[in-house]
DNA sequence: ACATTAAGTGATT
DNA sequence: AATCACTTAATGT
């Protein structure tokens, strides 16, 4: 085992996690779980990395973040102590060593050993970053739909109107860049939407 | 004609 | 989607 992966654990810990875990290898594109999984143990990355994923009714997956290299899986560790199923689909996305750890150690080793609490703590932090990233650029993603929305605001909702504004003006008003407004403007236009002029936007509302 | 500002583009992350 | 670097078009003086 890799020494230098559990350096801030107390030796005791390491022997423990040695001794209770076994090697799990995954090759590319292998599930290691998916929604409705019941979980029996924790998953700590020892190499590659793991793809972890939200799936809706119909399928649609949206990314979440990954797992690497000395992270633990935070879902895992919600889902094991109140025994419910998964929520998320995992799949190796590149091929993937990880220890399993049984789940009624957890608790133990919680209360017996600080670096394991700061380890599952620290788990939770890095996940809930990625995760705020991951909703930031959900909801960017939306921005044509912001657009010609706020196109429809400025020009009253009315009949065939103008709306006087650089795209400067509008990507201030949406917080985001001139180029953006500009690719969207010239989609809008593709689309018979609107027609663009210099400090002048017609919407074509037929 | 020249300078300034708005708009368009491509590449990169 | 954001940023950067750069080009091109429109406008004002």
């Amino acid at each position: 085992m890799q020494p230098n992966l559990f350096h801030d654990f107390e030796p005791k810990l390491v022997e423990e996690i040695e001794k209770s875990g076994t090697l799990k290898k995954l090759e590319v594109g292998e599930e290691l779980m998916r929604p409705g999984m019941f979980i029996r143990s924790i998953p700590i990355i020892l190499s590659g990395s793991l793809k972890i994923m939200r799936q809706d009714e119909k399928g649609n997956e949206t990314f979440l973040y990954f797992l690497q290299k000395g992270d633990t899986c935070a879902m895992s560790l919600t889902c094991c102590s109140a025994s419910k199923p998964s929520n998320v689909r995992a799949v190796a996305e590149e091929p993937t060593e990880m220890l399993l750890v049984p789940v009624d150690k957890l608790d133990v080793w919680m209360s017996l050993y600080p670096s394991w609490k700061t380890f599952v703590f620290q788990a939770y932090q890095r996940r809930f970053e990625d995760m705020l990233e991951a909703v930031d650029s959900l909801a960017f993603r939306k921005m044509d739909e912001r657009l010609w929305r706020l196109l429809r605001k400025k020009a009253g909702l009315q009949e065939k109107r103008y709306v006087y504004a650089t795209h400067q003006d509008l990507s201030a008003e949406l917080n985001t860049s001139r180029e953006v407004v500009t690719r969207l403007l010239k989609k809008l236009e593709g689309l018979g939407k609107i027609k663009t002029h210099r400090n002048r936007i017609e919407l074509m509302l037929k």
